[in-house]
DNA sequence: TATTAAATAACAATAATTATTATTTAAGGA
DNA sequence: TCCTTAAATAATAATTATTGTTATTTAATA
């Protein structure tokens, strides 16, 4: 869990109640949180929280490397405070997120079986970065 | 390249001119085209489709198995007529997402880069499935 | 404490996708 | 070949996720 003050402060930007609350929700659960399951989470506590909120926060801290986003097929972006890339396993009954060690991949789907207790039936594996007409 | 004929009629399902043109336009690219990009190539020859036959058809061939549906991280969602499972770069300034080889995944990102000459930066590997609440 | 630029809440707008429905059409049988 | 009929389509409305706008509030510093 990283010290969200020093950071946001490094950069100039404002240590707000939201951008604290959202930060702690995250960093304290493995649900991988959609905007909408965080904004749920945290308008009981509160009130006052509005949904754009939450999005222009998140937009933050994925900038500031606070957070890293998701997509695992769903409509909406899910969110980890795990910022170091790893796989995941993504239930196509219950839409359940589940963490894999990222030292797992030289042995790949077995392993992944075994650590999640998944059914495993595919993967998607994608790699980001610059192609070769934008890496100059 | 499937015989999209056959798999249809097996079904039960009517092959029509605009689920040939689409599956005919999405195995002769490498591109990986979104809903929107695939009616834009089709809308000068077929001037009366329409974007919500490219969706539904997109859906129908993901449940037949004809095309495999791609989330990158964009609003959008990128088709694959290539459906066995595989690994794919996708450019962070440009957006183009280019194929990897699927037995690449041993020594992973190193050959990644070679095969694709991307500067690759990071990755996400995700597996489907079933955890183990719906598994049974 | 006062100042000020940044952040927020409220809400409007947009983009991607899905739903609805009247019309058209593919496919099989007469 | 023509009929019949269920399925597919086009047109368009509706929905959902997300982003933009703006007046108000607030964190941070002087």
């Amino acid at each position: 869990m990283k010290d969200i003050t020093k950071i946001l402060r490094a950069k100039g930007l404002k240590v707000t109640p939201q951008r604290i609350a959202i930060y702690a929700m995250l960093s304290h659960t493995k649900e991988h949180p959609n905007a909408e399951m965080i904004y749920q989470a945290l308008e009981p506590t509160n009130p006052t929280l509005s949904l754009a909120t939450v999005y222009k926060t998140l937009c933050l801290f994925k900038s500031c490397g606070l957070v890293q986003e998701l997509s695992v097929g769903e409509p909406s972006a899910r969110y980890d405070a795990v910022t170091q890339t790893h796989p995941h396993a993504v239930c196509t009954c219950c839409g359940k997120v589940a963490d894999i060690p990222y030292d797992i991949l030289e042995q790949l789907h077995k392993q992944a079986c075994c650590y999640t207790d998944f059914l495993l039936e595919s993967e998607q594996l994608i790699f980001y970065g610059k192609c070769p007409d934008c890496k100059s």
